[in-house]
DNA sequence: GGGGCCCTCCCCCACGTGGGGGAGGCGCCG
DNA sequence: CGGCGCCTCCCCCACGTGGGGGAGGGCCCC
Protein backbone atom coordinates (compact mmCIF):
# COMPACT_ATOMS: atom_id res chain seq x y z
CA UNK A 1 0.00 0.00 0.00
CA UNK A 2 1.25 3.38 -0.89
CA UNK A 3 2.81 6.19 1.69
CA UNK A 4 0.02 8.87 2.41
CA UNK A 5 0.66 12.39 2.52
CA UNK A 6 -1.34 15.27 3.95
CA UNK A 7 -0.31 18.69 2.21
CA UNK A 8 -0.25 21.93 4.49
CA UNK A 9 0.44 25.27 2.58
CA UNK A 10 -1.15 28.54 2.26
CA UNK A 11 0.28 28.44 -1.23
CA UNK A 12 -2.02 26.80 -3.54
CA UNK A 13 0.97 26.90 -6.23
CA UNK A 14 3.39 25.33 -3.98
CA UNK A 15 0.09 22.62 -2.98
CA UNK A 16 -0.01 21.84 -6.75
CA UNK A 17 3.69 21.87 -7.56
CA UNK A 18 4.44 19.20 -4.04
CA UNK A 19 1.01 16.68 -5.94
CA UNK A 20 2.16 17.12 -8.72
CA UNK A 21 5.87 15.49 -7.80
CA UNK A 22 4.32 13.50 -5.32
CA UNK A 23 1.51 12.06 -7.24
CA UNK A 24 3.77 11.30 -10.16
CA UNK A 25 5.41 8.19 -7.94
CA UNK A 26 3.51 5.06 -7.74
CA UNK A 27 4.37 4.28 -3.92
CA UNK A 28 3.01 7.67 -2.68
CA UNK A 29 -0.58 9.34 -2.54
CA UNK A 30 -1.54 13.06 -1.84
CA UNK A 31 -4.37 12.05 0.84
CA UNK A 32 -5.46 15.58 0.74
CA UNK A 33 -4.70 19.56 1.29
CA UNK A 34 -5.02 22.13 3.97
CA UNK A 35 -4.37 26.01 3.78
CA UNK A 36 -4.06 26.94 6.82
CA UNK A 37 -2.74 25.15 10.37
CA UNK A 38 -6.31 24.85 12.53
CA UNK A 39 -7.34 22.23 9.75
CA UNK A 40 -4.46 19.92 10.37
CA UNK A 41 -5.32 18.34 13.17
CA UNK A 42 -9.20 17.09 12.22
CA UNK A 43 -8.22 15.99 8.85
CA UNK A 44 -4.93 14.19 10.27
CA UNK A 45 -7.48 12.66 12.43
CA UNK A 46 -9.54 11.93 9.81
CA UNK A 47 -7.20 10.71 6.63
CA UNK A 48 -4.57 9.16 9.03
CA UNK A 49 -2.07 10.26 6.60
CA UNK A 50 1.81 8.34 6.88
CA UNK A 51 3.14 11.64 6.19
CA UNK A 52 2.07 15.35 6.71
CA UNK A 53 4.34 18.10 4.77
CA UNK A 54 3.26 21.26 6.70
CA UNK A 55 4.98 24.45 5.73
CA UNK A 56 5.76 26.91 8.59
CA UNK A 57 4.74 30.05 8.08
CA UNK A 58 0.58 29.90 8.09
CA UNK A 59 -2.16 31.77 8.86
CA UNK A 60 -4.61 31.06 11.82
CA UNK A 61 -2.34 28.21 13.49
CA UNK A 62 1.26 28.15 12.40
CA UNK A 63 3.15 24.96 10.96
CA UNK A 64 5.11 24.56 14.82
CA UNK A 65 1.93 24.99 16.77
CA UNK A 66 0.13 23.00 14.38
CA UNK A 67 3.04 20.26 14.67
CA UNK A 68 2.73 20.59 18.29
CA UNK A 69 -0.83 19.93 18.42
CA UNK A 70 -0.68 16.91 16.25
CA UNK A 71 1.78 15.11 18.35
CA UNK A 72 0.53 15.74 21.33
CA UNK A 73 -3.34 14.72 20.35
CA UNK A 74 -2.81 11.77 17.58
CA UNK A 75 -1.92 8.32 19.31
CA UNK A 76 -0.16 7.66 16.21
CA UNK A 77 0.69 10.48 14.24
CA UNK A 78 2.38 10.87 10.86
CA UNK A 79 5.42 11.70 10.22
CA UNK A 80 6.23 15.44 10.42
CA UNK A 81 8.00 17.16 7.50
CA UNK A 82 8.44 21.02 7.48
CA UNK A 83 8.31 22.73 4.26
CA UNK A 84 10.58 25.77 4.36
CA UNK A 85 11.73 28.44 1.95
CA UNK A 86 15.28 28.96 3.74
CA UNK A 87 17.26 26.27 4.86
CA UNK A 88 18.51 28.52 8.10
CA UNK A 89 14.80 29.82 8.78
CA UNK A 90 14.23 30.49 12.74
CA UNK A 91 11.28 29.01 12.75
CA UNK A 92 12.12 25.44 11.42
CA UNK A 93 14.32 24.86 14.28
CA UNK A 94 11.34 25.35 16.85
CA UNK A 95 9.46 22.77 14.30
CA UNK A 96 12.18 20.40 14.77
CA UNK A 97 12.11 20.78 18.33
CA UNK A 98 8.36 20.52 18.23
CA UNK A 99 8.81 17.21 17.27
CA UNK A 100 8.63 17.41 13.50
CA UNK A 101 10.82 14.76 11.93
CA UNK A 102 12.74 16.66 9.04
CA UNK A 103 12.67 19.79 6.80
CA UNK A 104 12.02 19.87 2.95
CA UNK A 105 13.78 22.61 0.97
CA UNK A 106 10.48 24.26 -1.28
CA UNK A 107 13.75 24.81 -4.15
CA UNK A 108 15.12 21.16 -3.66
CA UNK A 109 15.11 18.99 -6.83
CA UNK A 110 11.47 17.11 -7.47
CA UNK A 111 14.01 13.42 -7.10
CA UNK A 112 15.04 15.18 -3.71
CA UNK A 113 11.43 15.83 -2.24
CA UNK A 114 10.35 12.71 -2.94
CA UNK A 115 13.39 10.78 -1.40
CA UNK A 116 12.65 12.86 1.73
CA UNK A 117 8.77 12.01 2.09
CA UNK A 118 10.37 8.02 1.29
CA UNK A 119 12.64 8.36 3.92
CA UNK A 120 10.51 9.97 6.76
CA UNK A 121 7.55 7.47 6.01
CA UNK A 122 10.33 4.48 6.69
CA UNK A 123 11.17 6.35 9.84
CA UNK A 124 14.43 7.85 9.27
CA UNK A 125 15.02 11.13 10.68
CA UNK A 126 15.94 13.24 7.82
CA UNK A 127 18.72 16.24 8.40
CA UNK A 128 18.16 16.10 11.67
CA UNK A 129 22.17 15.47 13.03
CA UNK A 130 22.68 14.44 16.14
CA UNK A 131 23.71 17.93 17.54
CA UNK A 132 20.71 19.12 16.44
CA UNK A 133 18.99 16.14 18.65
CA UNK A 134 21.32 16.55 21.62
CA UNK A 135 20.11 20.76 21.41
CA UNK A 136 16.06 19.43 21.74
CA UNK A 137 17.19 16.94 24.66
CA UNK A 138 18.98 19.60 26.51
CA UNK A 139 15.79 21.92 26.32
CA UNK A 140 14.52 20.79 29.49
CA UNK A 141 15.34 18.22 31.79
CA UNK A 142 13.97 14.77 31.12
CA UNK A 143 11.70 14.38 34.01
CA UNK A 144 9.70 17.44 33.08
CA UNK A 145 9.24 16.41 29.43
CA UNK A 146 7.90 13.02 29.85
CA UNK A 147 5.38 14.02 32.43
CA UNK A 148 4.30 16.86 29.94
CA UNK A 149 4.19 13.92 27.28
CA UNK A 150 2.65 11.35 29.68
CA UNK A 151 0.20 14.55 30.11
CA UNK A 152 -1.93 13.78 27.13
CA UNK A 153 -3.32 17.47 27.55
CA UNK A 154 -6.17 18.31 25.11
CA UNK A 155 -6.05 20.69 22.53
CA UNK A 156 -7.99 23.04 24.06
CA UNK A 157 -5.82 22.48 27.48
CA UNK A 158 -2.50 22.68 25.53
CA UNK A 159 -3.91 26.05 24.41
CA UNK A 160 -4.80 27.22 27.69
CA UNK A 161 -1.51 26.36 29.44
CA UNK A 162 0.19 28.39 26.78
CA UNK A 163 -1.36 31.44 27.74
CA UNK A 164 -1.34 30.75 31.18
CA UNK A 165 2.79 30.73 30.48
CA UNK A 166 2.05 34.00 29.03
CA UNK A 167 0.78 35.40 32.31
CA UNK A 168 -2.81 35.71 31.27
CA UNK A 169 -5.42 35.56 34.15
CA UNK A 170 -8.85 33.41 33.47
CA UNK A 171 -10.59 36.56 32.71
CA UNK A 172 -8.47 37.01 29.82
CA UNK A 173 -7.72 33.53 28.74
CA UNK A 174 -11.48 33.58 28.45
CA UNK A 175 -11.75 36.76 26.36
CA UNK A 176 -8.79 35.39 24.02
CA UNK A 177 -10.39 32.51 22.96
CA UNK A 178 -13.78 33.76 23.42
CA UNK A 179 -15.13 31.27 26.21
CA UNK A 180 -16.75 31.76 29.63
CA UNK A 181 -14.66 31.62 32.22
CA UNK A 182 -16.09 28.58 34.17
CA UNK A 183 -14.95 26.93 30.49
CA UNK A 184 -11.55 28.35 31.20
CA UNK A 185 -11.38 27.11 34.94
CA UNK A 186 -12.21 23.68 34.04
CA UNK A 187 -9.52 23.75 31.76
CA UNK A 188 -7.29 24.92 33.96
CA UNK A 189 -8.00 22.43 36.88
CA UNK A 190 -7.81 19.83 34.06
CA UNK A 191 -4.27 20.98 33.11
CA UNK A 192 -3.14 21.41 37.04
CA UNK A 193 -4.45 17.64 37.77
CA UNK A 194 -2.94 16.12 34.59
CA UNK A 195 0.84 18.05 35.23
CA UNK A 196 0.52 17.13 38.76
CA UNK A 197 0.47 20.88 39.78
CA UNK A 198 -1.24 22.12 42.65
CA UNK A 199 -1.66 25.67 41.00
CA UNK A 200 -1.26 27.37 37.96
CA UNK A 201 2.28 28.90 38.58
CA UNK A 202 3.68 25.17 39.52
CA UNK A 203 2.42 24.50 35.85
CA UNK A 204 3.44 26.89 33.71
CA UNK A 205 6.74 26.03 35.53
CA UNK A 206 6.31 22.62 33.92
CA UNK A 207 5.75 24.37 30.86
CA UNK A 208 9.44 26.10 30.80
CA UNK A 209 10.77 23.29 32.49
CA UNK A 210 9.66 20.44 29.92
CA UNK A 211 10.29 22.90 26.76
CA UNK A 212 6.88 22.92 25.83
CA UNK A 213 7.00 26.74 26.30
CA UNK A 214 10.68 28.25 25.26
CA UNK A 215 11.37 31.47 26.90
CA UNK A 216 12.29 34.41 23.88
CA UNK B 1 44.77 17.81 5.11
CA UNK B 2 44.44 17.68 8.67
CA UNK B 3 42.19 20.01 10.57
CA UNK B 4 44.20 22.95 12.34
CA UNK B 5 43.13 24.18 15.39
CA UNK B 6 44.40 27.46 17.59
CA UNK B 7 44.24 27.20 20.99
CA UNK B 8 43.46 30.01 23.31
CA UNK B 9 43.47 29.78 26.94
CA UNK B 10 45.43 31.54 29.69
CA UNK B 11 45.79 28.37 31.83
CA UNK B 12 48.77 26.31 30.42
CA UNK B 13 47.39 23.67 31.58
CA UNK B 14 44.24 23.78 29.80
CA UNK B 15 45.96 24.29 26.71
CA UNK B 16 48.42 21.25 27.85
CA UNK B 17 45.48 19.40 27.94
CA UNK B 18 43.77 20.15 24.98
CA UNK B 19 46.87 20.00 22.62
CA UNK B 20 47.06 16.15 24.03
CA UNK B 21 44.06 15.06 23.21
CA UNK B 22 43.46 16.99 20.19
CA UNK B 23 47.01 15.87 18.64
CA UNK B 24 46.38 12.24 19.58
CA UNK B 25 43.59 12.17 16.37
CA UNK B 26 45.46 11.75 13.04
CA UNK B 27 43.16 14.45 11.23
CA UNK B 28 43.81 17.15 13.42
CA UNK B 29 46.50 19.13 14.03
CA UNK B 30 47.18 21.98 16.55
CA UNK B 31 48.45 25.04 14.27
CA UNK B 32 49.04 27.55 17.85
CA UNK B 33 48.57 28.33 21.16
CA UNK B 34 47.78 32.24 22.46
CA UNK B 35 47.87 32.90 26.60
CA UNK B 36 45.57 35.99 26.01
CA UNK B 37 42.85 37.36 23.51
CA UNK B 38 45.02 40.28 21.58
CA UNK B 39 47.32 37.61 20.87
CA UNK B 40 44.14 35.88 18.56
CA UNK B 41 44.33 38.14 15.84
CA UNK B 42 47.48 38.47 14.55
CA UNK B 43 47.70 34.52 15.30
CA UNK B 44 44.73 33.44 13.04
CA UNK B 45 45.99 35.68 10.31
CA UNK B 46 49.44 34.23 9.88
CA UNK B 47 48.43 30.54 11.09
CA UNK B 48 44.94 30.36 9.45
CA UNK B 49 43.69 27.79 11.74
CA UNK B 50 40.23 26.24 10.59
CA UNK B 51 38.67 25.81 14.28
CA UNK B 52 39.36 28.00 17.54
CA UNK B 53 39.04 26.69 20.70
CA UNK B 54 38.56 29.86 22.62
CA UNK B 55 38.43 30.42 26.73
CA UNK B 56 35.76 33.12 27.34
CA UNK B 57 37.49 34.48 30.59
CA UNK B 58 40.89 35.67 29.42
CA UNK B 59 43.18 38.48 30.47
CA UNK B 60 43.67 41.67 28.03
CA UNK B 61 41.38 40.62 25.28
CA UNK B 62 38.60 38.23 26.67
CA UNK B 63 37.09 35.41 24.55
CA UNK B 64 33.92 37.83 23.16
CA UNK B 65 36.20 40.91 22.04
CA UNK B 66 38.70 38.43 20.43
CA UNK B 67 35.62 36.39 18.79
CA UNK B 68 34.26 39.76 17.51
CA UNK B 69 37.46 40.98 16.49
CA UNK B 70 38.64 37.52 14.88
CA UNK B 71 34.76 38.30 12.94
CA UNK B 72 35.04 41.05 12.29
CA UNK B 73 37.95 41.29 10.65
CA UNK B 74 39.47 37.91 8.53
CA UNK B 75 37.89 37.44 5.39
CA UNK B 76 37.39 33.79 5.71
CA UNK B 77 36.83 33.21 9.81
CA UNK B 78 37.75 30.37 11.44
CA UNK B 79 35.37 28.13 12.93
CA UNK B 80 35.00 29.48 16.99
CA UNK B 81 34.82 26.52 19.75
CA UNK B 82 34.16 28.57 22.97
CA UNK B 83 36.08 26.96 25.57
CA UNK B 84 34.33 26.85 29.07
CA UNK B 85 34.11 25.51 32.44
CA UNK B 86 30.45 26.23 33.15
CA UNK B 87 27.98 25.43 30.98
CA UNK B 88 25.69 27.98 31.96
CA UNK B 89 28.21 30.48 32.12
CA UNK B 90 27.17 33.86 31.52
CA UNK B 91 29.48 34.75 29.05
CA UNK B 92 29.66 31.56 27.08
CA UNK B 93 25.43 33.10 25.47
CA UNK B 94 27.68 36.63 24.75
CA UNK B 95 30.10 35.06 22.66
CA UNK B 96 27.91 32.44 20.94
CA UNK B 97 25.53 35.73 20.35
CA UNK B 98 29.07 37.45 19.06
CA UNK B 99 29.50 34.37 16.48
CA UNK B 100 30.58 31.61 18.10
CA UNK B 101 29.74 28.33 16.45
CA UNK B 102 29.59 26.27 19.44
CA UNK B 103 30.93 25.67 22.87
CA UNK B 104 33.43 23.06 24.82
CA UNK B 105 32.97 21.93 28.19
CA UNK B 106 36.16 21.74 29.54
CA UNK B 107 34.94 18.70 31.71
CA UNK B 108 33.92 16.75 28.85
CA UNK B 109 35.38 13.69 27.89
CA UNK B 110 38.02 13.76 25.44
CA UNK B 111 35.75 12.15 22.73
CA UNK B 112 33.34 14.60 22.81
CA UNK B 113 36.06 17.22 22.64
CA UNK B 114 37.52 15.41 19.72
CA UNK B 115 34.12 15.22 18.33
CA UNK B 116 33.45 19.15 18.79
CA UNK B 117 35.96 19.99 16.64
CA UNK B 118 35.18 18.03 14.46
CA UNK B 119 31.74 19.06 14.19
CA UNK B 120 32.01 22.50 13.80
CA UNK B 121 35.44 22.22 11.04
CA UNK B 122 32.20 20.12 9.12
CA UNK B 123 30.29 22.79 9.28
CA UNK B 124 28.09 21.31 11.21
CA UNK B 125 27.42 25.07 12.79
CA UNK B 126 25.06 25.62 10.05
CA UNK B 127 22.52 24.57 12.45
CA UNK B 128 24.16 24.44 15.30
CA UNK B 129 25.09 28.20 16.42
CA UNK B 130 21.67 29.17 14.87
CA UNK B 131 19.68 27.73 16.95
CA UNK B 132 22.24 28.30 20.11
CA UNK B 133 22.25 31.93 19.09
CA UNK B 134 18.12 31.56 19.80
CA UNK B 135 19.07 30.49 23.32
CA UNK B 136 21.49 33.02 23.69
CA UNK B 137 18.63 35.50 22.41
CA UNK B 138 16.13 33.63 24.70
CA UNK B 139 18.44 34.97 27.94
CA UNK B 140 19.17 38.26 26.14
CA UNK B 141 14.99 38.41 25.56
CA UNK B 142 16.69 42.64 26.18
CA UNK B 143 13.35 43.32 27.68
CA UNK B 144 12.77 40.93 30.00
CA UNK B 145 16.61 40.88 30.97
CA UNK B 146 16.57 44.88 31.47
CA UNK B 147 13.47 44.79 33.33
CA UNK B 148 14.99 42.06 35.52
CA UNK B 149 18.19 44.49 36.08
CA UNK B 150 16.38 47.35 36.53
CA UNK B 151 14.13 45.92 39.37
CA UNK B 152 17.61 45.56 41.66
CA UNK B 153 15.85 43.38 43.84
CA UNK B 154 17.82 42.57 47.35
CA UNK B 155 19.20 39.26 48.47
CA UNK B 156 16.00 38.57 50.45
CA UNK B 157 13.70 39.17 47.13
CA UNK B 158 16.22 37.08 44.82
CA UNK B 159 16.11 34.26 47.22
CA UNK B 160 12.01 34.56 47.30
CA UNK B 161 11.61 34.82 43.56
CA UNK B 162 14.33 31.93 42.89
CA UNK B 163 11.79 30.08 45.34
CA UNK B 164 8.68 31.08 44.11
CA UNK B 165 9.88 29.64 40.45
CA UNK B 166 10.50 26.56 41.76
CA UNK B 167 6.47 26.66 42.76
CA UNK B 168 6.52 27.26 46.43
CA UNK B 169 3.27 29.00 47.83
CA UNK B 170 4.69 31.73 50.50
CA UNK B 171 3.78 29.11 53.68
CA UNK B 172 6.25 26.99 51.86
CA UNK B 173 8.78 29.82 51.04
CA UNK B 174 8.03 30.76 54.52
CA UNK B 175 8.87 27.62 56.14
CA UNK B 176 12.34 27.21 53.77
CA UNK B 177 13.71 30.51 54.72
CA UNK B 178 12.43 30.58 58.50
CA UNK B 179 10.73 33.50 57.98
CA UNK B 180 7.17 34.45 58.79
CA UNK B 181 4.57 34.22 56.30
CA UNK B 182 3.45 37.59 56.45
CA UNK B 183 7.54 38.14 56.03
CA UNK B 184 7.27 36.29 52.63
CA UNK B 185 4.43 38.27 51.65
CA UNK B 186 5.98 41.23 51.71
CA UNK B 187 8.66 40.05 49.73
CA UNK B 188 6.73 38.52 46.84
CA UNK B 189 4.63 42.21 47.25
CA UNK B 190 7.78 44.11 46.25
CA UNK B 191 9.14 41.45 43.29
CA UNK B 192 5.65 41.68 41.88
CA UNK B 193 5.81 45.70 41.95
CA UNK B 194 9.60 45.82 41.14
CA UNK B 195 8.92 43.34 37.99
CA UNK B 196 5.76 45.03 36.90
CA UNK B 197 3.77 41.73 37.54
CA UNK B 198 0.35 41.40 38.61
CA UNK B 199 0.75 37.78 40.58
CA UNK B 200 3.66 35.38 41.18
CA UNK B 201 2.92 33.38 37.96
CA UNK B 202 4.41 36.85 35.88
CA UNK B 203 7.00 37.11 38.07
CA UNK B 204 7.79 33.62 37.91
CA UNK B 205 7.54 34.22 33.79
CA UNK B 206 9.71 36.59 34.13
CA UNK B 207 12.34 34.79 35.84
CA UNK B 208 12.49 32.31 33.13
CA UNK B 209 11.72 34.86 30.15
CA UNK B 210 15.21 37.26 31.92
CA UNK B 211 17.06 34.35 32.20
CA UNK B 212 17.19 34.54 35.95
CA UNK B 213 16.45 31.26 35.89
CA UNK B 214 17.39 28.52 33.56
CA UNK B 215 15.07 25.23 32.73
CA UNK B 216 16.53 22.31 33.45
C1' DG C 1 23.87 61.33 65.42
C1' DG C 2 20.59 60.92 61.86
C1' DG C 3 18.88 59.41 57.41
C1' DG C 4 18.19 55.59 54.43
C1' DC C 5 17.70 50.91 53.27
C1' DC C 6 16.83 46.28 54.37
C1' DC C 7 14.57 42.77 56.91
C1' DT C 8 11.13 41.44 59.89
C1' DC C 9 6.19 41.20 61.33
C1' DC C 10 1.28 42.77 61.92
C1' DC C 11 -3.71 44.43 60.64
C1' DC C 12 -7.81 44.48 57.33
C1' DC C 13 -9.98 43.42 53.02
C1' DA C 14 -11.23 42.27 48.02
C1' DC C 15 -10.89 38.80 44.91
C1' DG C 16 -9.00 35.51 41.93
C1' DT C 17 -8.02 30.80 42.30
C1' DG C 18 -8.82 25.96 42.69
C1' DG C 19 -11.73 21.78 44.30
C1' DG C 20 -16.08 19.46 44.20
C1' DG C 21 -19.93 18.16 41.69
C1' DG C 22 -23.26 18.41 37.78
C1' DA C 23 -24.94 18.91 32.88
C1' DG C 24 -25.81 19.41 27.89
C1' DG C 25 -24.05 19.16 22.94
C1' DC C 26 -20.96 17.32 19.84
C1' DG C 27 -17.98 14.31 16.98
C1' DC C 28 -15.63 10.03 16.71
C1' DC C 29 -15.58 5.08 16.75
C1' DG C 30 -16.73 0.43 17.98
C1' DC D 1 -27.06 2.77 17.42
C1' DG D 2 -24.64 3.57 21.88
C1' DG D 3 -20.72 4.69 24.25
C1' DC D 4 -16.92 7.90 25.09
C1' DG D 5 -14.04 11.72 25.15
C1' DC D 6 -13.90 16.61 24.43
C1' DC D 7 -15.71 21.13 24.92
C1' DT D 8 -18.80 24.09 26.93
C1' DC D 9 -21.07 26.13 31.03
C1' DC D 10 -23.12 26.35 35.83
C1' DC D 11 -23.38 25.99 41.15
C1' DC D 12 -21.16 26.40 45.95
C1' DC D 13 -17.25 27.02 48.95
C1' DA D 14 -12.48 27.34 51.21
C1' DC D 15 -8.46 29.72 50.96
C1' DG D 16 -4.34 31.49 49.22
C1' DT D 17 -3.06 35.64 47.10
C1' DG D 18 -2.14 40.45 46.62
C1' DG D 19 -2.97 45.57 47.95
C1' DG D 20 -3.07 48.99 51.50
C1' DG D 21 -1.15 50.70 55.47
C1' DG D 22 1.76 50.62 59.69
C1' DA D 23 5.87 49.47 62.77
C1' DG D 24 10.14 48.12 65.02
C1' DG D 25 15.20 46.73 64.81
C1' DG D 26 19.55 46.43 62.47
C1' DC D 27 23.05 48.08 59.42
C1' DC D 28 25.84 51.24 56.73
C1' DC D 29 27.40 55.65 55.52
C1' DC D 30 27.32 60.64 55.20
Amino acid sequence: MPTTVLLVDDEPLVRAGLRAILEAQPDIEVAGEASDGAAVLPMVRQLRPDVVAMDVRMPLLDGIEATRAVLRTVAEPPKILVVTTFENDEYVYDALQAGADGFLLKRAAPAEIVQAVRMVAAGESLLFPASLRKLAASRGNARAREVMERAALTAREAEVLRLMARGMSNPEIARTLILGTETVKTHVSAVLAKLGARDRTQAVIAAYESGFVVPG
